[in-house]
DNA sequence: GTGAAAGCGCTAACAT
DNA sequence: ATGTTAGCGCTTTCAC
């Protein structure tokens, strides 16, 4: 058999058999590689790869047969190859709770602008909420030799849980890649990871503190769950503000819930119908905010007259309300251009003083607009007013 | 020089310099390897490869301690070797205009929860409207050889640009990858491209028909870039209608623009000012529709009384607006679901009559809220109507 | 059931 | 300025 006029190797396809294509010369599928460049062009491996690295002089002659050579065969590099001979993956991953909840949306929006910039790819991963799936996805970033993890929103407090994050994110950091926490708590000291967070407490006392100042004592929390850290801290805040202007906490005016549409509406309606009585809302996010606007909407309470309502985030839908929502805002996109930036610089560029736990700190700030105002006399009370 | 008690192959370090490690046994900082489990366990690294992808019969005694083996070392697999050996890289990439806004954001929620359940990972990256970037990114997720690349949204109409496209597609298709067209134009039979489409022109049919049928005949067409291929088809559907029923077209009454919030504001402000006569508004799409609907409330025209207003889309704003907006549904997240499936069947499975350019299109239908009605007498004319 | 060895496509020394 | 060559870490025949 002869096997001198064949290529070097034309390897059967995946398949196991060589497709119907005899021996011909131009090989049907196979996708073109540096040494089919190289060959095409006259030239050896190094010099194809110096080309498109443009990190090394090449005679512009040679640089033209080259390019030429690729552009003739279609040639694509293979990116695996390159990351596997050395070079970064060029890969940022981002782990999202939902990539349709504006809160993560903006996020991520920040997270795949800064990566672009830093011409790098983002891989987006949807945890629903598991933080089971959480854990699996980091272990897939890492796979792919990420270089750094980008871990929105808030996190469950679970202790275990946590153990299992601080032992990925101690993995990942001896490969050189960086988890960040965006939006989430510290794993400790300890842990090499990287933050990036925002006054989660502090704008909840803050906003809090601007219910009591229109005059109002009894406000209802409502929403967030209780296991989440985001929740727990705008609680926090939102109670040390009462605590400061001496108000005493009523239990039932802590409702908290989903972060979600579904339960502001259900639960405001039902606190509307037969709850304690308040005089202003303050919703754990906006999204809740615009479910109890709406049962407020179908019992006839009117914003701000009836009740104020306030909420947290400042997503569009604060805006499309009417009134529209005063909230706080929360510098979403920019956390997740720092988060990307925070990760990069602290193992790409040089050591300058390597934070390996760092945590970058975004402020707060309240915006007001319509739907909160001085409490009137009249409090609707139980009963649909005016509905029916 | 003795080199039979070393490490097989104890390269130095990527910074081209041994690090302070003299010659231990335990390598400090390198990532552990196939080889370091094989050796660890006692075994060969072809059987650490059938521990991990569990595709080969292996004794359970053996599997144990390759697992143990992989526990201690704290081993995790290389992704890109992995496809570089031959593997698929398990991933799907998609390119979308905006992430943030919720049209794409739905369909890659569609398209990641796709890819996840098929055990991949999703690359994604944002135009920002930009042909060339996607073109750059499509380019970028071919190097990474992704299984397919969903390209979403209207396309711009440009004669190059279109070609370019059918060259990258091609170059995709040869390498065993698919592009998919998730809701713009096929490029062509000859392009072997796969698409999910929804009835664009069907659906503004539809929804001027429902108008029309309300009694309107002087509707505004509002908003949408003419140059792109989302927006020319909703175009032709209301004109189809109009022409249908008999109702002259006035080309006063289309006004394209961009598909946002602020040309919706900012041109039905104009209009309302100094514009030609109407009684309802056909917004290009929900977003259109909500700056629209804010021009008409400052301007103290009510809807549905004064006027009617309907969008395209069927976002989550469209329920947000008071009074709710009436608009055309489209199946946002199944057509991303569709678009990783029908690109993963059409070259993963066995060929079983492989549609290598097949194009599978998805219904739209009205939604009807409470934006639009009949047309009261007294239209509001010129002037700021109630305002000041 | 397990091992040996040949690549996958590219980059980066080290020569020339 | 350009060529040679040795891997990067994994999968996969082909032997045993």
């Amino acid at each position: 058999m002869d096997r001198m006029s064949r290529q070097s190797s034309t390897a059967p396809g995946p398949d196991g058999e060589v497709q119907g294509d005899g021996q011909g010369e131009r090989s049907g599928q196979r996708r073109a590689t540096v040494v089919d460049v190289a060959r095409r062009a006259g030239v050896s491996t190094a010099t194809v790869s110096r080309v498109m690295n443009r990190n090394y002089p090449v005679a512009a002659a040679t640089r033209e047969r080259v390019e030429a050579a690729m552009r003739e065969l279609g040639y694509v590099v293979n990116a695996h190859a390159r990351a596997l001979a050395g070079a970064s993956g060029r890969t940022v991953g981002i782990i999202v709770g939902e990539l349709i909840d504006p809160f993560y949306a903006y996020i991520a929006r920040g997270v795949e602008r800064e990566a672009t910039a830093g011409d790098r790819l983002c891989l987006v991963c949807c945890t629903q909420g598991d933080p089971q799936r959480e854990l699996a996805f980091i272990e897939l970033m890492h796979e792919r030799r990420a270089d750094a993890v980008v871990l929105v929103g808030g996190s469950v407090e679970d202790r275990a849980y946590k153990a299992e994050l601080a032992r990925r994110a101690s993995e990942l950091d001896a490969g050189g890649s960086k988890l960040v926490l965006c939006g989430r708590p510290s794993l400790g000291e300890d842990v090499p990871t990287v933050g990036v967070e925002y006054d989660n407490e502090g704008g909840a006392f803050a906003i809090t503190d601007h219910l009591i100042t229109q005059g109002h004592e009894r406000i209802l929390y409502l929403g967030g769950p209780p296991g989440l850290s985001t929740a727990r801290d705008r609680l926090a805040g939102h109670r040390r503000a009462l605590e400061l202007r001496g108000i005493r906490r009523d239990p039932l005016l802590e409702q908290p819930g989903a972060f979600s549409r579904a339960f502001g509406h259900r639960r405001m309606a039902e606190l509307l119908r037969e709850g304690p009585e308040f005089t202003a809302v303050f919703a754990a996010n906006d999204i809740v905010a615009a479910g109890a606007a709406q049962a407020m909407e179908e019992a006839g309470v009117r914003i701000p007259q009836d009740m104020s309502l306030v909420g947290y985030d400042d997503i569009p839908v604060a805006q499309e309300l009417r009134p529209r929502l005063t909230t706080v805002r929360i510098p979403l996109e920019e956390m997740g251009r720092q988060a990307v930036r925070v990760a990069l610089n602290g193992g790409d560029e040089d050591d300058w003083r390597a934070p390996t736990t760092g945590t970058l700190r975004l402020g707060t700030h309240i915006v007001v607009r319509e739907s909160a105002g001085p409490p009137r006399g009249g409090f609707p009370g139980s009963g649909r007013a005016r509905r029916g």
